[in-house]
DNA sequence: TAATTTGGTTTATAAAATAAACTGTATTAC
DNA sequence: GTAATACAGTTTATTTTATAAACCAAATTA
């Protein structure tokens, strides 16, 4: 049996990469906003999902705030095409 | 967004339910192979679908052999398809 | 009859996810 | 002007999970 790639496999990393593949460049506060999680977890699951190269991370100014923006790299879309496809075959959907 | 049913977004445990999913009934024997997971792993995981209701565990003898049979029940059927329905949409795949 | 295999369970350990506490800067309220 | 609150995060601690290692009883094989 496939293994899943347990990088994506956590309910949070997975919505980050899902919402990043869709939206091509998101920063911080929309992410903890759309995927309604606390700020520690999202900054640790991001460093994850960075640390795998899966994800560019880009700390801005804007005006005096910081901003963080994430970008899912070519490395990151092809990993979770390939979570998503063993996933159907997993579930057999396919 | 969705929350992921935590007792099915795990690796073993989904792939057990996939299998009873399309399989009906399997054993622990039949299950461990399939899934190539340790027999302890498997234990522990199988108590947990079964204390969730979502499979039936019934042991029996085969000649002076134990033997664990697992079914998936009407919950855990229902519980598995809500699951796919929740990871479509997360995904994106519609 | 001693060692190994089968079919597991129980307990211990490692890895994750999550939450709580903290930091630094900025803004607002008095 | 300064005390209090908010914003954008990070770091550390706690809890939960997954996994592995150790164990058990019965059966089989050497």
């Amino acid at each position: 049996m496939k293994e899943l790639d347990p990088l994506l496999h956590s309910q949070l990393r997975l919505a980050v990469m899902s919402i990043l593949m869709n939206v091509d460049e998101a920063d911080f506060v929309y992410l903890k906003e759309k995927t309604s999680s606390t700020a520690g977890n999202l900054s640790v699951q991001l460093d994850k999902l960075f640390a795998a190269g899966y994800i560019s991370v880009e700390k801005s100014f804007v005006g005096k705030k910081t901003r963080t923006l994430c970008k899912v790299t070519a490395k990151g879309r092809e990993a979770f095409e390939q979570y998503v496809e063993d996933l159907k075959k997993l579930l057999k959907i396919s």
